[in-house]
RNA sequence: GGGCGGUUAGCUCAGCGGUAGAGCACUACAUUGACAUUGUAGGGGUCACUGGUUCGAUCCCAGUACCGCCCA
């Protein structure tokens, strides 16, 4: 028996362990053996992370795919597993450190600290993956990978090794975006520009050989910059070739003030003549453009700061060359060594304008950058990295696109993909973290590099390249997150070996993520797959749109909006999460989730049960034998047809990635087909005496529900699974799973007449019901009909239903003749149904009510009328649309002719 | 500055050349033997604006306004 309730937490967990039970999310079932490959590799969380929504949308998409490719047969590879996220697991457990009042990393040395990360990955590293299974998700869990497995470690080793031997890995020494608070360069996508309002300082450079002089502009040139404190390191002054104002002045040089440091104003078209005084300062070693400017004039590339920016001129040599070390300088270095970046701005502020080199401060909104990590004002700073020559990857990245070897879903994600792509730069890929893959390059005395898939190949090349064994050292760097997660779609696999899985797996068929990621992750695996597979990563990109909170804001912890997915599973089950977030999935860039719409979702699971709960009482039991295209009764042949006209589009809308039209459609059916109707429709026939008539009927509810379970089953496994399982005569359980049930194809069930006739049905109940609220018939009150110009048809109709009508539309009697003066009339096809309701209802509303019938119905036809005497209509329309009104016009002036008598009737009282 | 997307019922959003839809909210009625986590009925929309294409435009095209995102 099922419960009197749906209650999703007393029986989820059992579900999802029978799963498991029966190695159903298995890749490579014996039963699959013959079967086509059904590939997707799960985009790996972090590994000490929990589940939000965000996860919750993009798992659910990627099991609805999943148990849907499972059940038309394929051999399912939902490939599982985690990420260790760089930075962000290793500032977790810094902060984590920090709140135990335990020593900071430094002080606990580069070994036991990330011994520490290990255990703490240990610790945490199932959260999500327990996550993951109460949403529902059927991964293959025997296959569960870690980005810094041993085996993906080998992956990464090897690419590496490989892509330097190829060129295409190479050290450089060149600006990066360096975050100064976490000590590390980051790549370009973890630069997070934001619009900041600010200042444009300008300033007074004097001109060499004359006097300067505050008060006479043509003693100095005006510069402006944002970021005043780096003129320590300002190696020119540029103007625009073109600009007139300047002529004269290019060659000549300038005295910096403050340092002393004499340096050349030069032409170069990069100043703007357009912007401020058309002259900028050039700072080579802290800012991107000048770096440029700086390598086409030859400047000097003075780094005026330390790694955690602050102002660092002591013994520093490139700051003191050519330069006079006054007295005075030398008490300035004092000052200003070691000040932290903004104080020291302050200070030459101050300084300056003390000594008149300031002219004016203006407001000025510019954009700074900032690491989307610590949030930090990034430094461009000058070091020697890693980069990968993301340019030359990118090429058959970009064609295979093109060629639509790999397509994105929505496609407008393409051409966002094909600008980065098109305009890409290179990849910095080194970090100065310790958590992470170290890089396998070590360098001998001399600074040689070695670059080896282990220490002993390093030591070998070594020893060939030296002549002796030498003592090398490793990197220190680790390599970005992003590195490993571009080997993701065939690493997990087992490559670099020739396993089974990369030849049977591979290239996989979708990718399910949100286009937050196109950059970091579609890209980069895209560029690798292509070059060490010689093959797309996947066929398909599926992008989906990102969930945000009802007011459409981005979910964070600090604004507390987080809606936490566990607690609707808590609330609402995962099936009603699940459903709401597939029914979601069409919006372009935001799902905005509120909590109400989980709640009608739940309420559908309810509806559902119920319904089994009535198949369950009524002996609604699958019958083996029953071979549904052997109804008899018109409305088991409407079901029937219904049924599997909403297994074709499900079908359709699941295989076009139409998640939502999909839920609609198994929706609409179930509550509003299934329940409000069939279920409605057949009671007489279960409650009659007509054994053979209740035998069919008892089948084909049963098949029906099991056709709604399946076809709902991707969107809401638990529910339905549960409800496959109890679905038998007391006592039974079904052995079979639905989740390796066949998914209904086509069986050719669908029979016009029995539409035609079960909507003559609906209809004449809903406008019944219709009618007599509008009435004020109270719902109790049972009602005769009188049915005027009843076609043979239409009167073997009303013998058919006749209990059903009487139940539905609430009807004392039916009979057929002459309506009875002061009747309720409703004008159905080529009938009259009157409803004798004198003393009852009120004429004059009656009259009414026909009235505004009329002028509907008028309304239309005059539409209709006017388009049908336009020529141009007649002539170019296709001749179905032409016909179709002519149709409707018919109808309409038909109804008209009806209910224009049916007032007649009444006024003839 | 460049690019992309949005503007449809009170709210959140589908639809996208031929009679405007869903969920939630709202109103009225109803406890009839699956279901109040319910049923029945109902109200509510010049589909942002201006032009164009078309026999016909919410839908296609162009422009405008406002909102949002990405890139520089």
């Amino acid at each position: 028996m099922l419960d009197k309730n749906y209650q999703p937490q007393n029986f989820e967990g059992d579900v999802y362990r029978a799963w498991e039970d029966a190695r159903a999310f298995a890749a490579g079932r014996g039963d699959r053996e013959g079967a086509r490959p059904y590939t997707i590799v799960i985009p790996p969380p972090n590994v000490t992370g929990s589940l939000h929504l965000g996860h919750a949308l993009n798992n659910t998409l990627q099991d609805v795919l999943v148990r849907f490719e499972r059940m038309r047969g394929r051999d399912v590879l939902w490939q599982p597993g985690t990420d260790h996220a760089g930075i962000a697991t290793q500032m977790m457990v810094e902060r984590q450190l920090m709140e135990r009042g335990e020593p900071d990393r430094r002080a606990m040395g580069r070994e036991k600290f990330i011994e520490r990360i290990w255990q703490w990955k240990e610790e945490s590293g199932n959260t999500i993956v327990d996550q993951l299974k109460r949403l529902g998700a059927s991964c293959d869990w025997s296959r569960l990978r870690f980005t810094m497995d041993e085996g993906l470690s080998r992956a990464v080793r090897k690419v590496f090794v490989e892509l330097h031997r190829a060129g295409l890995i190479y050290k450089d020494k060149r600006l990066v975006n360096w975050d100064p608070e976490l000590l590390t360069a980051i790549s370009d996508l973890e630069v997070e520009q934001i619009e900041t309002k600010g200042h444009l300082w300008h300033l007074r450079y004097p001109i060499e050989g004359k006097t300067f002089d505050a008060g006479d502009p043509s003693t100095f040139i005006v510069v402006a910059t944002t970021r005043p404190e780096t003129m320590l390191g300002d190696s020119a002054v540029a103007v625009h070739p073109d600009d007139e104002r300047y002529t004269d002045l290019v060659g000549k040089n300038i005295i910096l003030p403050i340092v002393g440091r004499r340096i050349p104003i030069i032409a170069d078209e990069y100043s703007d003549p357009e912007k401020g005084s058309g002259a900028v300062k050039i700072t080579p070693a802290h800012d991107f453009n000048d770096f440029e400017v700086g390598r086409r004039h030859g400047l000097a590339i003075i780094n005026v700061l330390s790694k955690d920016a602050c102002l660092a001129l002591q013994s520093n040599e490139a700051f003191l060359q050519d330069v006079e070390l006054t007295p005075q300088l030398k008490a300035t270095i004092l000052e200003y060594n070691g000040v932290f970046r903004f104080a020291a701005r302050k200070m030459i502020i101050e300084r300056l304008e003390t000594e008149g080199y300031l002219e004016k401060i203006e407001p000025h909104l510019h954009t700074i950058p900032h690491g989307d990590r610590s949030g930090a004002v990034i430094e461009p700073f000058l070091t020697d990295q890693w980069y990968v020559d993301a340019a030359t990857l990118a090429k058959p990245a970009i064609d295979a696109v093109k060629r639509g070897r790999t397509t994105f879903v929505p496609k407008n994600w393409e051409s966002t993909y094909f600008h980065w792509m098109e305009n890409i730069q290179p990849w910095c890929i080194s970090r100065q973290l310790w958590w992470g893959h170290q890089i396998p390059a070590w360098y001998g005395p001399d600074g040689k590099i070695f670059v080896a898939e282990d220490e002993e190949g390093a030591k070998a090349a070594a020893k060939e390249h030296y002549g002796k064994d030498e003592p090398l050292e490793r990197d220190e760097d680790v390599l970005d997150t992003w590195f490993s997660s571009g080997l993701w779609s065939f690493s997990t696999l087992g490559w670099p070996d020739e396993t089974p899985e990369v030849a049977r797996y591979y290239p996989t068929d979708v990718l399910v993520t949100g286009f937050d990621i196109i950059f970091f992750w579609i890209a980069r695996m895209m560029m690798m797959g292509l070059h060490f597979m010689e093959e797309v990563p996947f066929r398909t990109v599926y992008i989906h749109a990102l969930v945000r909170d009802e007011k459409g804001q981005k979910m964070s912890k600090s604004k507390g909006n987080v809606i936490n997915p566990l607690e609707l599973i808590d609330n609402y089950g995962a099936d009603a999460l699940r459903f709401t977030l597939s029914a979601m999935a069409a919006q372009g860039r935001d799902i905005k989730l509120s909590s109400s719409r989980v709640e009608g979702y739940r309420n559908f699971a309810t509806k559902l049960w119920n319904a089994s709960r009535f198949a369950e009482m009524n002996d609604c039991v699958p019958r083996a034998d029953f071979d549904p295209g052997s109804a008899k009764l018109v409305v088991n042949r409407w079901i029937a047809g219904e049924t599997e006209r909403t297994g074709a589009a499900v079908t359709e809308a699941l295989e076009a990635f139409r998640f939502n039209d999909a839920a609609g459609a198994v929706y609409h059916f179930i509550w509003h087909i299934y329940c409000d109707w069939y279920l409605e429709l057949i009671k007489p026939v279960l409650m009659g005496d007509d054994e053979a008539a209740k035998a069919e009927t008892r089948a084909m509810a049963a098949f029906v529900l099991d056709r709604a379970l399946q076809l709902l089953h991707p969107f809401m496994p638990f529910v339905t699974e549960e409800l496959w399982a109890k679905r038998m005569p007391e006592g039974e359980h079904r052995e079979s799973l639905l989740m390796l049930s066949e998914w209904p194809t086509r069986q050719g069930l669908q029979n016009v007449e029995a539409d035609a006739e079960i909507g003559w049905l609906i209809k004449l109940v809903t406008e019944v019901r219709s009618v007599r609220a509008e009435m004020n018939v109270p719902a109790g009150v049972k009602v005769p009909f009188v049915i005027a110009d009843a076609s043979a048809e239409t009167k073997a109709r009303f013998a058919t239903h006749d209990e059903t009508i009487k139940r539905l539309a609430r009807v004392e009697t039916i009979d057929f003749g002459t309506l009875p003066s002061g009747s309720v009339q409703i004008v159905l096809e080529e009938a009259t149904v009157g409803l004798p309701l004198q003393g009852v209802i009120d004429f004059g509303a009656e009259q009414e009510r026909l009235r505004r019938e009329i002028d509907k119905v008028k309304s239309e036809i005059a539409q209709i009328t006017a388009k049908l005497a336009n020529k141009k209509f007649i002539s170019r329309a296709p001749t179905h649309v032409v016909e179709e009104q002519r149709e409707r016009k018919t109808e309409a002036e038909a109804t008209v002719g009806k209910l224009e008598q049916a007032i007649k009737r009444l006024a003839s009282l």
